[in-house]
DNA sequence: TTGTTCATGTAATGGGTTACATGATTTT
DNA sequence: AAAATCATGTAACCCATTACATGAACAA
């Protein structure tokens, strides 16, 4: 359903056609959200047949002829209701996360390499955004470019995109600390009884308890 | 088809039944994986008939028979190869991040309301994770309470909910701050020409640039 | 000439949400 | 007496991803 709220954001910044959405979900929008062109082409079709858009043919260098997409009056007014409007709390489903969950499951040195490949990602992420934050701060002092409304927008999502991946990364970094710490010291209560011989059968103490601790 | 390791990652923690997973997943893991009871149930069954999962029913004190999912040896050996498996980056779709893209847009008060209603909600889920936490400490410190494999995974994830609540709030912090500044000196680069008379009408005057900055 | 980028679409499939369905027990 | 919590399930629908389909221009 919001979608289509995506693409009136993305169009009210600037005229754009299915493929430069799809791109820009892509490379700049995909910590908060993502969409392939093939829910984009549709979804646009939709919203031009509501009024929402309309869309002028724009040839191209290089390939087929675009079709760029611009809101209407009435698109506008959509999108300023949409937003006035209180936010769906996000869906998250994060299998980095998740399997986090379970690495006390898996051999120290394997969990770390996990949580090097997550982090390598993020920070990737973040150096990303911290040049698209660069180029949008160049943009506005050297050539005052774009309205400040866009860019008002662009900063404030940017620097969550920052925060975020800021965030991950360091996460990672914690992770890994915690685990080479549960690593080296790992019978720490009074599960210690016996310590010689427990090295190669962690296997198979699974039981069933009772206690309820979510 | 993640939700099954989802499924198996709950179960490894601590034998529960299709209702303690939902609730599980709302209570304490809504910030990496979510979902409810109807996509739960057939997974269960689905996990049971190969096998990954059994079940032993339990009388309630309140309400049905309960059955309560432990994972199978041949289930503890899948989780174990799917932890071991790179990760696949999350697909994210927050609404309330999208929304700050047009917030320039929007009268700097309202904005402004929206992002007060977010830190709300994450400030409340952050002090929520913290309150976990705080019981996860006093588990291990008063009780030496859950499995040391358990306690990590429950440590690192915990601490990656406090981590991202409390960069969200900071964002809608930093946010306000931003929409008010800009507010306050709304006129800064070179569209200050006319300055008497634009009150009530900026409304119309959206128009197709081309510039390309994505 | 093979592969990549540009550019648009449709179709099949998969998976999650909402709504439907049931029923006991406890709280208001 | 009504509403909420406990507890399990199924069915319809929505929507997103993957794969299918086409075709021009350019780079290796």
């Amino acid at each position: 359903m919001s979608l289509k709220y995506a693409l009136l954001a993305g169009l009210a910044l600037e005229p754009r056609s299915g493929y430069d959405l799809a791109q820009w979900f892509k490379e700049t929008a995909s910590y908060y959200w993502s969409a392939t062109h093939s829910s984009i082409y549709p979804a646009l079709a939709a919203l031009e047949e509501t009024q929402l858009v309309t869309h002028t043919i724009v040839p191209s260098d290089r390939g087929p002829a675009r079709k760029v997409y611009t809101l209407t009056l009435r698109g506008h007014d959509a999108l300023l209701e949409w937003l006035d409007t209180p936010a769906t709390p996000p869906v998250v489903r994060d299998e980095e996360a998740l399997k986090a969950l379970c690495y006390g499951l898996l051999p120290p040195d394997h969990a770390r390499a996990q949580l090097e490949a997550t982090r390598a990602r993020h920070a990737a992420n973040l150096a990303h955004y911290k040049e698209l934050s660069h180029r949008l701060d160049e943009d506005t002092r050297v050539r005052g470019d774009g309205s400040p409304t866009a860019r008002l927008g662009l900063l404030l999502t940017l620097r969550r995109g920052i925060d975020v991946e800021k965030g991950y990364v360091a996460w990672c970094d914690e992770a890994v600390a915690a685990i080479t710490a549960a690593a080296q010291a790992p019978r720490g209560a009074e599960e210690q009884r016996r310590k010689g011989k427990d090295k190669e059968k962690d296997r198979d103490k699974r039981g069933k308890k009772k206690h309820n601790k979510g």
